[in-house]
DNA sequence: CACAAAGTATCGCCCAGCGATACAATCGTA
DNA sequence: TACGATTGTATCGCTGGGCGATACTTTGTG
């Protein structure tokens, strides 16, 4: 079901402005949406799969899937049939991780930030409608996708992603909440657009922002933002805890200093 | 430096076979040198710059550099002139990370293990002349690099990489040592390869590989493989402490018995 | 067994994209 | 301020790279 989530965007078609522009590559395009294909799989793919996510016939799809598969992008699945994405596809995130400057600034400030609060500690980058996590500092019990980097949550439900919205202006706010797609994650999921705006404006009032139960049952989590020179908001810390562990008050009075001195620390790169 | 390991390899050129391979799409092969082009980075990088890594002209990269951009693979660096690696990437990243069966099944038992030992905990892929962290358990001080996913280290200096090494058989071993560029990382890196073969064969008898010193001054690492359902190993676990903290015999002897078990319990996937 | 579906390969035709070229904007330097 | 160098962007005609159709092999299923 995490996955579910993703396969609602992303659907990168090849636009008619792109179609006739003269400088986009149409070849490159498809190569993308084959390895963009997967984002909506949960296990190998065969090539009528992968040709039918990415809108191409199959015989595209399999000389595109032969050259990717020839530079080790993707593999062939032994277990089942199917091709399945390869390592080779890691050399670019660290690149990106390592070239992105509010990461490496961030990095030290994160790790110290969870030495004292000894709970979750992420970084997420805003991406629109969704924040995207790009560095994850566990605490003692994580789930899977807690771990993952890469993994993203709708920006109007999430601590972070308020807390990013926080700093944008109503027109801003209110026109990513109308191509959001408002389907609650769990429960306790706030979808309403008016009580988000709420949120949104408390946010903006206290320099934080609060998420109980909005992603995960159990967990509170508290966002600041992180905005770049031109005080723009381009990603926020995140601070999760378990409902278990803290009252909301306790959790707010002892996270919000720390993680707003990081966020501090962090911006204006 | 750490870049500079990297720019060694993966300097993908368009073979004579692939050319002649009809099914091989050159432009796509294009496409991904471009983004390849980073690797050699330690920041923005110009048209004139990726041309001359990607190995193609101005002209074809400034078309391929839009395609990319207009997919947000790439953006303008607004600071500096010049391009950088786009969030778009890390979609990817998940969907490797997380249909990866090794890496599904390791998260919870290397988060347990991590728990236990309170030491930095990797899991790393094997990808021939190096190992590819795929999953980071931070634990209290790290550097940056130490965070990132995707991140490697030679396979021939690493504690993970000789376990691995340890399940393959001696051709396979000295192969691999042929094509290593085996350059210390450290002073205090083991780089001949007698030497090399000898711990080798020191972790065939033991389940275990040890590396002190050698990626990384003032730390010790313990290795263990881990197999598929072939019994071939496809990735390893690292446990790293510091050297102020643990003599060599402690560390083994704390760190064996649970990261062995660990292995045991991933592998066969 | 037949049948379906998956993966692989070949081939001719045609248009996508290569290479050349040019232009605006932004520099560092004289 | 003028100059050359460099960077990012755009255009255009020719041509060969890749699309779509087709067919072959292999694997799994009723």
């Amino acid at each position: 079901m995490q996955r579910t989530m993703r396969s609602l965007l992303n659907q990168r078609v090849i636009t008619e402005n792109q179609r006739n522009d003269p400088l986009f590559l149409q070849s490159v395009a498809r190569a993308m949406q084959v390895l963009s294909a997967f984002h909506t799989a949960d296990g190998a793919m065969s090539l009528s799969e992968i040709a039918q996510q990415a809108g191409i016939d199959r015989s595209a799809a399999q000389r595109i899937v032969h050259t990717l598969r020839e530079l080790g992008y993707l593999k062939r699945d032994n277990e089942n049939s199917g091709f399945l994405p390869e390592l080779r596809i890691l050399d670019h995130t660290l690149d990106y991780l390592s070239l992105n400057p509010v990461i490496r600034n961030a990095t030290p400030v994160l790790l110290e930030l969870r030495r004292n609060i000894r709970e979750r500690v992420d970084l997420s980058l805003f991406d629109d409608t969704r924040v995207v996590y790009a560095a994850r500092m566990q605490s003692k019990r994580e789930t899977f996708f807690a771990t993952l980097v890469g993994h993203s949550v709708p920006t109007f439900c999430s601590s972070g992603g308020r807390a990013i919205l926080s700093r944008l202006n109503d027109n801003e706010v209110r026109d990513i909440l109308d191509r959001s797609d408002l389907n609650p994650v769990t429960p306790r999921t706030i979808t309403d657009p008016v009580a988000i705006l709420d949120k949104v404006q408390e946010a903006r009032e206290q320099g934080y922002a609060l998420a109980r139960e909005e992603i995960l049952i159990g967990e509170i989590a508290l966002g600041v933002a992180i905005t770049d020179k031109h005080d723009r908001p381009c990603g926020a810390i995140h601070v999760a805890g378990s409902l278990s562990d803290w009252t909301t008050d306790a959790f707010r009075d002892r996270v919000f200093p720390l993680a707003s001195e990081a966020a501090r620390a962090i911006s204006r790169f």
